[in-house]
DNA sequence: GTCTATACCAGGATAGAC
DNA sequence: GTCTATCCTGGTATAGAC
């Protein structure tokens, strides 16, 4: 339909974009769609991201910052607690029917320009790094096992996350990341 | 290049075409591709499998009854070695620079077709039985611990090993699903 | 900044000869 | 069973008017 918002053009068509990828991917989606949704015509698109590759690769910069934002935003007192809130970042994605946006890109890497590339590199790379100081932190308070490397067991639960809302759609099971990060963060406490 | 090989085309083609959607996707091959490989026209194809919903869905068919029999040959005599041998199964995938095939095709999943649909349903809910067997089976010998269910365990490996090989082209890691999987193994054992 | 018009190409698919 | 020829559609992109 029309747009009643004053908002940018720019912005609406980064918004309506994101959730399109992470429907079906880069390749799920065209300008055409985009248009039809805001009520444009594509060549207004093109004024804006000349390419598909341009538009792709400011999505997933976007992507990534309010990502870490609501990262940031996890203050819980517990390591255990803060990751259990992180889990739940991943599980409303999932629920919503969509994927991770760069677990999106990742299964179509071949096809992905390098200016893209690199803000997924950059995302995962910040999501492991994070990761590790929660579970370092919580293997120093004594809530985690200490047995394991903490950036190994970081691997793991990010693994776990990402599979866990690629295959939330399959499975028809929109809470599989739930389900899947609160048995990851049961196996890092000692049983 | 030519076709030396006296194989039925309709399996040549199942072969390629294997590859191609481990590597970018339903989306990022034609069969004009196909074609240009086995070094025939596009409407020769056709004749074989009328669609590419057609050629997609029998491609996930075999991979299923490939993997099967892939995972039906682990016999070694521990659960730990037995889930070690299956990671590998994913690993190999990984450093091959390929997904495995049902999460190529959920990453598309709302363009996908019912008949590939069923087969990435079962293939899903085969590898789960066959890692709650297993996992019941380690914890009934004390190779693990016992405070969390087997079924949710079994999907925390599955979700872990599909995420890992999805993340393997991004983070540059072609072991990581190795990786992962030893982590998540040595999380079930008792500290 | 947004539009109309258009060029161009690729992909999926079909008809019909051989 | 494979080919040539062809159709149609949709997607990316550009030129140029408003």
């Amino acid at each position: 339909m029309a747009r009643p918002t004053g908002r940018p053009l720019r912005d609406e068509l980064l918004d309506a974009a994101r959730p399109r990828i992470q429907r079906a991917g880069v390749g799920g989606f065209s300008y055409g769609d985009l248009a039809k949704e805001l009520d444009i015509r594509s060549p207004s698109i093109h004024h804006h991201f000349p390419t598909k590759a341009d538009l792709v690769a400011e999505v997933t910069a976007t992507y990534r910052s309010d990502f870490a934002e609501r990262v940031n935003g996890i203050d819980e007192p517990t390591a255990l607690a803060r990751l259990h809130a992180y889990a739940q970042l991943f599980n409303q994605t999932a629920a919503a029917g969509l994927l991770c946006l760069c677990g999106a890109i990742a299964a179509e890497w071949p096809d992905i320009a390098d200016r893209a590339r690199h803000e997924v590199v950059a995302f995962f790379d910040e999501q492991h790094i994070w990761l590790t100081d929660q579970i370092a932190d919580g293997v120093a308070t004594g809530e985690f096992r200490d047995d394991i490397a903490s950036d190994d067991i970081a691997r793991v639960v990010l693994a776990a996350l990402e599979g866990a809302v690629l295959m939330a759609r399959p499975t028809a099971a929109p809470d599989l990341a739930a389900t899947v990060g609160s048995a990851v963060i049961a196996l890092l406490s000692r049983p």
